[in-house]
DNA sequence: TAATTCAGTATACAAAAGTATAGCGATATA
DNA sequence: TATATCGCTATACTTTTGTATACTGAATTA
């Protein structure tokens, strides 16, 4: 991509790409969807091991959180009907992919905090 | 990237990637810091100019965000003094390195837009 | 029988983020 | 002289986000 756009291009940047945009945005909104999907990504949990896995989240904001996440598609709530059931949250699919994502973050903020702070910070 | 990290790669990711992944979240946060990165995508504006072309913004929010992005190293402010003195905002080289980042977003949000909820939003 | 675990919910509260509205000092324009 | 523009700041308020604490019902363990 250019780096700096005609004010064609930005004319022409269709309504999908803001949403689309805004998605990958609302996945990281929040001071636990990050340190949520953090605990996932090694592998499925339970309830109680991701908040004995963050420290200080108490079980509202888990709870709110892991149904947020659910709604965008970004995790899946299993539950087995064993007594008593059991039930497991897992990455889906599609959110092991923000790794991608989250490359590019990571690259940027390195770049830009050698480039602009230079060590001091 | 792997798909899925081994527990050793977790536990060997350095602080600096956190935060530097961090600071890369810190630039969208909120609810005007996108939309007045955008405005300054295609070229510097006054701070006047900003706020007519952000509908709904407030003169409050504008200079605090711009403060904030100024402090992130984002946004660089310039101060010309004919009289009377005229202030410019424009993105650094830095920001203008983002869309790397925005462009991954994009490409994440449509791909999940699509395999996900499948033309339902 | 009593205490503990699981997977949360309920209620009240505090803090952070954002809005509404008015105003300021310096200049410029009618 | 009166009104408008620029680049903001001040104050008060509302909304959203997050915290603290207690509790629930079903099952399990001591």
């Amino acid at each position: 991509m250019k780096l700096k756009p005609s004010l064609k291009d930005v004319k022409s940047c269709p309504m999908q790409y803001v949403l689309a945009i805004n998605d990958t945005l609302n996945v990281f909104n929040g001071k636990w969807k990050m340190p949520i999907i953090g605990s996932l990504l090694f592998d499925k949990k339970r309830f109680t091991e991701i908040q004995r896995n963050i420290p200080n989240i108490t079980p509202r904001m888990l709870s709110k959180e892991l149904k947020d996440l659910e709604a965008n598609g970004v995790v899946r709530r299993v539950v087995y009907d064993s007594i008593p059931v059991s039930v497991e949250y897992e990455l889906t699919e599609s959110a092991l992919l923000l790794s991608d994502v989250v490359d590019k973050m990571l690259e940027w903020g390195l770049q830009h905090r050698k480039s602009t702070f230079n060590s001091k910070r």
